[in-house]
DNA sequence: TGACACACTCGTACAGTGTGCGAGAGGATT
DNA sequence: AATCCTCTCGCACACTGTACGAGTGTGTCA
């Protein structure tokens, strides 16, 4: 009845002989290429083959799946992530520095916003980084469980907020819908609700990545405070 | 080179004769308990059709494509979340209220949590869910920019909060992985860390949705508290 | 009554997807 | 020389979303 727990960081490594054509080093680099350029979609195991030159089930000696290849890829860009040493910047400005540099990665490779949240992040660089947030929120005086639930409030904030912008970035990227339009369909839509549709219309003309960034910081300092909050009483 | 802006809540609906077999109501009903039976996987417009007794293609007639047609569902979801008038209630209570509805809704829908945020969230509940938070926060005493900035922060963390617990249930369901090995394969990815190891292991043995709630409503009055904190300026 | 238009259905086809299987190549070991 | 292990990869299967166009039934107007 009950099956295996599969994630990649559970096996052990494919002995590894010394490069006989394909490694998994190799192959993932070649998958973040891909991904990169490609988006998510763009992610085929024929594609991967035919960038690699070699067969499309090829890659499957090395990984059992496209899943673990997700997993693998995954982890590397939570090492694009900086996570200062609390004991020298203070748990506020890392938690500040994490949270701002998790947003930067899913900006940089939005194929994995799409993952996050939904894959375990249980590869080495995951861990670093959340082992280091625990480090800092230890340090800010947060005991047993309540560790982890700092841990968990603050990075649920960081992609609760940056997967929309990102998915609204890609959608405008792959059809540059015209602005007449949007505004045209959105006053349609919320037609209902006058207040609503003024304050669209008028932040309508500021410059939308500035105005993420500021509701990312508005939303950032609200979710530290209210942490610290937890800590005086 | 600017293409349309393609949402459903764009369109104006099909003139809706006499409902001569399908209409867009029972298709959509349709694809609910799909969706809610088998998953996001569990519809594919062949099935879909062959639910409703029709050709499989003859959804596409009252519907676009299948992102239209999971706008039309999504939707249906919002209307599922609790919004007390602040009015009534107050901002915390309402804000706390939309919180653990929305919450419910994605744990009793998995298929919608994997959909939110990379949607747009236009349809007449999801805009009627956003606009009593507007109030909320308005009536909190958040002025022009920032009252949306707290909504954005609110739903932010719930979600990112909710879309992990979903796939985690998903996971557990779908493969029933045996608990020792999980452990095992946790002992031996997080070796280097022993302290969040330990943690792991001595909360392994509660009550894992008593702990979710505890992390969920500890995170929730968190970022409650922090919004609160940026009106007694 | 005949002609035309419209609303709707759906079979077929296309271009893709992940991946199980099994045959085979090439090098190392016995 | 025989055997084994590591690795490659062509083929096939069961799917996917949806474009296209032919076909059906009903309503309207001359």
């Amino acid at each position: 009845m009950s099956k295996p727990f599969k994630t990649v960081w559970a096996r052990d490594q494919r002995p590894a002989k010394a490069s006989p054509g394909l490694s998994r080093d190799q192959i993932v680099r070649a998958a973040l290429d891909l991904l990169d350029a490609e988006g998510i979609d763009g992610l085929s195991m024929r594609k991967l083959g035919a960038k690699l030159s070699a067969g499309a089930t090829s890659v499957y000696w090395y990984v059992a799946n496209k899943d673990e290849l997700l997993e693998l890829a995954y982890d590397e860009i939570w090492g694009e992530m900086t996570t200062p040493d609390p004991a020298l910047v203070g748990w506020r400005h890392c938690g500040s520095a994490f949270a701002h540099s998790m947003r930067q990665a899913m900006l940089a490779h939005p194929w994995a916003a799409s993952l996050i949240g939904r894959m375990p992040a249980l590869g080495p660089n995951a861990l670093g980084v959340t082992n280091r947030m625990r480090e800092g929120f230890m340090l800010a005086g947060f005991e047993g469980l309540e560790v982890d639930y700092a841990v968990g409030t603050l990075t649920a904030y960081v992609f609760g907020m940056t997967i929309p912008e990102v998915s609204y970035n890609a959608y405008l990227e792959e059809s540059q819908p015209d602005q007449e339009e949007v505004m045209a369909a959105i006053t349609k839509a919320a037609a209902a609700y006058p207040d609503m549709l003024d304050r669209i219309k008028a932040t309508h003309r500021l410059d939308p990545r500035a105005m993420r960034e500021m509701s990312f910081d508005f939303g950032l300092s609200s979710v530290l405070d209210g942490l610290e909050a937890r800590l005086v009483t």
